[in-house]
DNA sequence: ACAAAAGTGTTGGAGATACACCCATGA
DNA sequence: TCATGGGTGTATCTCCAACACTTTTGT
């Protein structure tokens, strides 16, 4: 093979391999606030002296026979048992030493088998009505909590620069598509659908103004049945029917 | 290592190696009308008998030391050679047989090191305004060429999808924040402003309403200068400066 | 004079904003 | 009866859509 003709854009003349990851920012509400899907590791071969911990956004190496839509899924699935769920593609992160902090070695060390290598991380987000789903621990050794997302402690990699990123896309989202549903149980009330899209937008909405938007959205429709046992005048129940 | 307790969603159990690529989707407006630059390279090997050319949008393996940004900007400033162009990831692509299709076989084996190893190309697209900077075709073996938005031949991989994929968040882009400016010389005329979103957002607009929504736009202001040289009544010029 | 694009206002309707009080329930 | 969120209407203003003719230049 000519060089000479043959060099192109395409360069060979330096060749490295990636690892191709999966980090999914799930979005959970539970009627009250918005939540982020957290798993918490036990570093293995510790003796509980100090207890050190990995906390991260779930995510995983990419199989090899499987897509990037596919593995987000995967991720989600092994956690909460459920499927079916919005899931979104948001952003790759690339920077080439995002996975070699030093507060992130040990992990690596112990739980891959090339922790050298290069990770490129593709970002997703989901969106889950934690009212319908109560999504069981369902992994291993790991826990899995919901974490206030005014709480987030400080993550492993570049993780809470993926969760404030895809926290940006889910509003941008919100104000351009009909998403926010996704987050709501089946069965809402309007105070629900208004105190979301509170935190979500990070701001005070008018109430009365905000239902007269809600009214001429074809899309959500009243129930005729109301919320029960709570202690005050019971909301009327709404639902979503995407029109045809 | 006790696999019962370190198994993990970060499953180690088959590892492969990918290829990360980044592919741009470089979109020009010459003053009339919107053009995507693709690279046409002659298969080499060849005795110019039947003419086989490899089509594709500008696109490069990422180097070892080199976050996806760079690559992307990398990528294009070898191409036009002028630097400081907006530059915006969209997407990453990464089914497991993007690149493994019979047409592109002859290209990976004559191009790449590891013709069979799986590709995720990160897509950017970039804007840049054709009138004040004519881009020299300054690559090797390969030719540029800039080419309608409407007439874009069957390309390599699944670059006809991404470039698909990239218009559609131009246009989401172009409606939200003011990057149009980008495509646009440093004077330009109103009418030169409308045809181009009238060209991406794939519809036409009324004109007066247009010029009202422009005059508001605090960024745009007149030039005082006009058009010169041109067979019809000339156009007042204006620039675009953001505000601080 | 003609061709070709530039430039210019008004009106009616829809959507945005601002604002304050009564209601139904469980404890 | 009290605490708690649910539920409702009006006035003003701004923004959007629809619509047609005159102006300036080069040939």
């Amino acid at each position: 093979m000519n060089t000479s003709t043959t060099a192109s854009l395409n360069s060979n003349k330096r060749s490295m391999t990636f690892d191709v990851s999966v980090d999914n920012v799930v979005f959970g509400f539970d009627g009250d606030d918005l939540r982020i899907l957290l798993i918490r590791q036990g570093l293995p071969g510790q003796d509980m002296g100090q207890e050190r911990f990995h906390m991260a956004v779930p995510g995983d190496l990419v199989l090899p026979e499987e897509g990037l839509d596919e593995a987000a899924s995967r991720i989600l699935s092994n956690l909460t048992s459920i499927k079916g769920i919005f899931l979104k593609q948001f952003y790759t992160f690339g920077a080439p030493d995002r996975v070699f902090h030093e507060k992130d070695k040990e992990w690596l060390t112990k739980m891959r088998r090339y922790p050298d290598r290069r990770v490129v991380s593709v970002g997703y987000y989901s969106l889950v009505a934690l009212a319908d789903y109560r999504p069981k621990p369902n992994s291993f050794a790991s826990q899995v909590e919901w974490c206030l997302l005014s709480n987030i402690p400080t993550l492993a990699f570049d993780h809470n620069a993926i969760i404030d990123a895809g926290l940006e896309q889910l509003r941008e989202d919100v104000a351009n598509r009909n998403i926010i549903f996704e987050l709501l149980p089946e069965k809402f009330t309007l105070g629900q659908l208004q105190r979301l899209h509170e935190i979500i937008l990070g701001k005070t909405l008018d109430k009365r103004n905000f239902r007269k938007n809600v009214k001429r959205m074809a899309d959500v429709v009243a129930l005729d049945e109301k919320q029960a046992g709570v202690l005050h005048k019971p909301a009327q129940l709404y639902t979503y029917r995407r029109q045809d």
